[in-house]
DNA sequence: AATGAATGAGCCTTCATTCAT
DNA sequence: GATGAATGAAGGCTCATTCAT
């Protein structure tokens, strides 16, 4: 009945559909039944495409990944180091927020370190590590050292895991944290927060030797 | 095989374990065959005890916390508030450290941040809001503000999700991440850095007007 | 804790609570837990008192039969037999639209009747069966017949079939099927209907012959 | 081991073994087990067709109700009312009678009403209410009355719940209360019976005014 | 004598997966 | 190549019953 749709266009829309839910319910909550329904596919179209629901997890945490590049961090030789941290800074918590596809990375990503799968690590290294290697360059220019140490690794940490704090709410808790919606506006005022606390944070840690 | 040690007995068996795999497992995948045979009771101990799987969730969420009490924050006229801020934020690292089983909730509580139950609503409020807002007292009054506002908000989520950052990272990418295991003694570090790089943060928030 | 209360009276409430219970769900549906509950009385006391839930539901049968003397047929020479089957179906159909423990006995009976245990059928023998021999007996009577014969037979069915009809329909599907709520004068009406419905078919049956 | 016989079958034999299953043993003592054995069918195959028990039995009540077509009421108007009454008459208690699968439905009513599960209020409001109507039409005809008033609506009821008895007397219990088993001929000169019975009645109630 | 503690068996349901077409 | 049909394994829960005191 439905004409041959070239196959890879079901797989495409089986990708999107996990990501989708994934995101919204993390690895065990997620069913295939309404991954399948969502892509208006067959149920067992994810064995057939993808073998089984670890390797569609994996295959669509990478495929988020690769939908999300806006967050590719700054080269620390672009420009200025702190203007590209603040830049970089705010296009993560934008990103946080983003409902669209574009913002399935980083509840998956956040998901998977708060609740561990275990499923994800090879992905993790290729596709993670070498992102926070650049952070991590980044933050050493600022704080002009001469290479990545505990310092670096610890500012790193103090940054990031505050961008990462935007997920950790519930739409719902926002209201009563922030006295209102998450709007647009308050994400542009949380990430100069962030931006202003962190800098002072790194330089502090800089100047302490 | 000796039953009849007088029902409570059982019953923290069970909560000690109920604590022990949710930490472990998140609610979804933990299954109380799996809790009730490391309590080392009946599969029906549960509904005896407890009625279901949702109310021993939130009985072990509050036993949970009640076994952290260490991480009671302090007063804010006890003393420097910066010296104050400081001891905490050293004895909250300490406890999300600890293997122990007062270090459960701090799991517990991350993992419902990330993938929200929603079974905690009540006991959240009675538990975590209270000392919410002595850390928010706490950090007013470093700011040398009149209430509790924006920036006071902010100011306790930069803090807080930088000691929170210590959960994400599971055991054996925090040798990655650090070079080496969590001793108590990198810990104590981490939490000398947070706090020097807190308080910088603090203090250039608090004078950004 | 509890003053030594001579342990019959424990067993007294069990059966007035089974009864009541048994009555409201049936067999299956009624718990060992709710009988106690309602007993006030430990889960333990239906074993104790009576072994199991089987044994608990004959004794009750049988309590609550005693307990509903009222519905003891007439004896066909104390008067004029078409009043004493007019003053018996009245009794019955009082007795049926009874809510309290007077009424249990013709739930019990009915559903026994529709969705059979098999418990009760020595205590079915033992107690329903002289009763329909005084029943058949006044029909006999009634129809001036010389023994009891597939008529009378025949005749009795219709009239307790009749009867029981009031058990037969919801609280509820009365509004609908009778207009307005089951009160006791509408319990009257249909007593009266009943009589003269009968009474007509009894002689029309008589006569056929 | 043959599968795939396209579905429909396998969820007919479902269906029929549910009606087989709910007619013996009611509602909650009927196993889904019991069910999908008889069918031979795996357990998940009820969730698979129907979704759950409650579905499955309504499904089953609807069934077996469409099986059992021959007790379509007549219209008053196809001919003299009294022998349409008598016919009906009969049609319903070679139906109640029947052992095959078309008595299924009487078993299954009559359950439901001595012990309602509610689940099947939609299904009666469709099924069975408009069948009464015409009954009550056809009673209000022979008692040459204007409208359904609450003499028709008791008459209906003498008649109905006559026919019914015949279900709430199991195999064994026929066997002393008529004597003998209940062969087609018995039930024929039953059916004589309530019509002689009941048209007696119906006349009696008519002309009491 | 009487009871709170504890258990095992069974039920309904969910769900990833497999199979025949 | 792709799908509807079908299944097995496992989980949560209920409940009558038993046990130790």
């Amino acid at each position: 009945m439905a004409p041959r749709e070239d196959g890879m266009e079901t797989r495409r829309r089986l990708l999107e559909a996990a990501c989708e839910v994934f995101a919204e319910k993390g690895y065990r909550a997620a069913t295939i039944a309404d991954i399948c329904g969502r892509a208006k596919a067959n149920v067992a179209a994810v064995n057939y495409y993808f073998g089984d629901k670890e390797t569609l997890y994996q295959e669509a945490w990478e495929h988020s990944f690769r939908q999300c590049a806006a967050s590719e961090p700054p080269d620390p030789n672009q420009g200025d180091p702190e203007d590209l941290l603040q830049d970089y800074i705010h296009t993560l918590l934008e990103n946080f927020a983003e409902k669209s596809s574009r913002g399935y990375f980083t509840r998956l990503y956040l998901m998977e370190m708060a609740n561990p799968t275990g499923l994800v690590k090879e992905k993790w290294k290729k596709l993670i590590e070498p992102r926070r290697q650049k952070i991590l360059k980044l933050i050493q220019t600022i704080m002009k050292k001469e290479g990545v140490d505990e310092d670096v690794i610890f500012c790193e940490m103090s940054i990031m895991s505050q961008c990462r704090a935007l997920l950790t709410v519930s739409p719902t808790d926002i209201v009563h944290l922030l006295g209102r919606p998450l709007s647009a506006e308050v994400i542009h005022r949380l990430a100069d927060h962030i931006t202003r606390f962190s800098l002072a944070g790194i330089r502090a840690i800089a100047q302490k030797g």
